[in-house]
DNA sequence: AAGAAGCTCAACCGCGAGAGA
DNA sequence: TTCTCTCGCGGTTGAGCTTCT
């Protein structure tokens, strides 16, 4: 016996809500509450089924609901969120007052999930791109880790010359091209430039991979030396990244949930322009984004004092650290969300 | 100016969990 | 203990809108 429909498809309407409809809804729930899903529909004299009434209800006819822009504390909330539950939605819609699972989950696929991947991030596992190369790598022969940065470049080439060729900044230069009337042009891309652009890639791929390979953790971003923090990942904290396109005027930051930073901290999303070479530069220069300085150490450094007291007490000292924030003591989680999941 | 491509978000679908008979 | 039913969740779809060529 299969299962049996929420309710009976034939007379039921489906699609967008009328104006009328959502009257209707919000009337009867006003009065009547939302006790039992099923009869809602038939006691409101609405031709929709029970379910399309709960979601129309919880996703845009609740009156505690937001419907404006999300912020980028809100946007920060649940990437940091993201970083330690997964796709749990309803959980980070808990932790956002006024927005639901599905106005999260939207703006995780639409917005978020592409600024991670512009910074070079791995929006899945939070990790930057080059580390999970560089994982990879480190069980491949010197031969086939070129390949392996080969068959990279073939995940990712579309991706990134897609942000390249769209982000309206030059792609070699960082800086955004000027044109006549509104100051801002949009860099074009020729065939010659796509293809240099791919060498680039694959140049930087490569070396990326081969440099986390070797354990040399400091790359060299345009004369200027970057410090890769830790091995594992438990670092992937990008500071100073700016990008117009992804961020609009806004610099857009990566601090690393590991670490623990309080929402309310200034450094954590805030504005951090930065110069258009240790941003935007180059792509191959720019390690796909894995840009951490070593102010960074420092910050672990200092961090070992207080704030690891702080870890203490949580009981997640000692935690490897990983792509999740094992250590984080920001979120009041249960244990059983705090334990890393893919 | 028009068609193509890309993007956003509301809505749908199927499944699993949990309550209650 | 088993079965039925409801609810909620996460993944997916597609209409409508915007931007690009």
């Amino acid at each position: 016996m299969g299962r049996i429909p929420c309710c009976e498809k034939d007379n039921v309407k489906r699609g967008q809500w009328t104006p009328e409809e959502d009257n209707k809804l919000s009337s009867y729930i006003a009065q009547h509450g939302t006790r039992n899903w099923r009869l809602i529909p038939k006691n409101a004299g609405l031709q929709r089924c029970g379910k399309s009434c709960r979601l129309r209800w919880t996703n845009y006819l609740r009156p505690d609901l937001k419907h404006g822009e999300f912020t980028d504390a809100e946007e920060q909330t649940i990437v940091k969120l993201h970083s330690v539950v997964g796709n749990r939605w309803s959980l980070i819609a808990a932790q956002l007052p006024g927005r639901t699972d599905n106005d999260v989950k939207n703006h995780w696929n639409t917005k978020l999930k592409k600024k991670l991947s512009g910074m070079g991030i791995d929006p899945v596992t939070h990790k930057p791109f080059s580390h999970l190369m560089a994982e990879i790598a480190t069980t491949l022969a010197p031969p086939q880790v070129a390949h392996l940065a080969e068959a990279a470049l073939g995940c990712f080439k579309d991706e990134m010359l897609h942000l390249l060729t769209k982000k309206r900044v030059d792609p070699f230069s960082g800086m955004p091209q000027v044109t006549g009337n509104n100051g801002v042009g949009y860099a074009s891309v020729s065939g010659n430039d796509k293809e240099e652009t791919i060498e680039k890639i694959k140049l930087g791929l490569s070396r990326a991979i081969m440099q986390e390979g070797n354990g040399d953790h400091h790359v060299v971003n345009n004369g200027k030396s970057w410090a890769l923090v830790g091995s594992h990942g438990e670092a992937s904290v990008m500071h100073d990244v700016y990008d117009p396109m992804l961020s609009g005027d806004h610099g857009f930051r990566y601090d690393a949930p590991a670490y623990g930073n309080d929402v309310g901290e200034a450094s954590a999303w805030s504005q951090s322009l930065c110069t258009g070479s240790t941003c935007t530069g180059g792509v191959g220069e720019q390690q796909a984004g894995v840009i951490v300085e070593k102010e960074v150490e420092v910050e672990m450094e200092e961090e070992d004092g207080e704030e690891a007291e702080g870890r203490k007490i949580n009981g997640r000292k000692g935690d490897e650290g990983g792509m999740f924030a094992s250590d984080c003591v920001l979120w009041d989680l249960p244990d059983d969300l705090m334990s890393p999941m893919v």
